[in-house]
DNA sequence: ATTAATAGTTGACTTTGTCAACTATTTTAA
DNA sequence: TTAAAATAGTTGACAAAGTCAACTATTAAT
């Protein structure tokens, strides 16, 4: 294989890093940190989610969580269950005002993506999804290797 | 334009910030934040850098930029030259010592990235990159509304 | 000549993240 | 069945990363 496709590969990396870098602006520029906004993600889309589950899918610290979370209970954006099976286990679920919360950050990204993608032609757009879908076809089967 | 179609954009950037987050755990696992390699490598490719440069290009703050120099300096890696022209410029560039530790760091990533790629079929490799630069070049267009 | 702007530094601070030790409980296996 | 190992989560102490405003020095603008 060329040096020339490893480098190609690394371009379009840092070119989307840039991206994701400017759409996540916003989530810095709101009250909450990556990290807490994917919590909210995570408790939003999820269901019975414990704070195990977040700390093997995000690979966040555990003490670094459990204060996060400590942080959102005293917002009243989280509120926690203990399993009745194994006690020493927590669920973990957003309010219903952690879910208006989230809802509301949730919506202002997609107003961002939006007011990207309605530049585009249908063509483009089409183009663009395509290919995207392609990287993630490739590349989900090679996630294992890195 | 969809719902579906802002749906499928926001997953693929999930999706790609995970291999991303992958790609950099290597160097989050060197003695260098991802900021630190990020300063060589602007240096390390560019030439008659500034200070004021790398805050436009990284959106770096300065107060934590000039430490992060000095850092640098300390360990022999960047060196400053004062511009004549206009004395409060400094123009810094990586010593030899720097360039060579850059490069330890910039073959390490090369190697992930072929460790990856080595696994593709010709076909697929060949459709990933096309990907990536259709992906490139069709929101290369869009970045400035964002 | 003043005033405004730019380049970079410094101090004080906050946020974010890490590490290891700890309690409490459950699972494993002799 | 019980001792040891494993798992879930919390806490304290700390380090790294990043932010903000005030500062010096210099140059550009009116």
């Amino acid at each position: 294989m060329e040096n020339k496709s490893i480098k190609e590969f690394r371009t379009f990396n840092r070119f989307y890093t840039s991206i994701i870098g400017l759409l996540d602006e916003h989530f810095l520029n709101s009250n909450y940190s990556l990290a807490e906004v994917r919590i909210m993600f995570e408790l939003y889309y999820g269901k019975n989610i414990t704070a195990s589950d977040l700390i093997r899918t995000m690979s966040i610290d555990k003490g670094y969580l459990s204060r996060v979370i400590r942080q959102f209970e005293k917002k009243k954006f989280i509120k926690r269950e203990r399993s009745s099976e194994d006690t020493r286990v927590i669920f973990l679920s957003l309010t219903h005002e952690g879910k208006k919360e989230f809802q509301l950050l949730d919506k202002t990204q997609d107003d961002q993506v939006r007011s990207i993608l309605k530049n585009l032609s249908e063509k483009d757009l089409t183009r663009l999804l395509t290919s995207m879908t392609e990287i993630k076809k490739i590349l989900t089967q090679q996630l294992i290797s890195i």
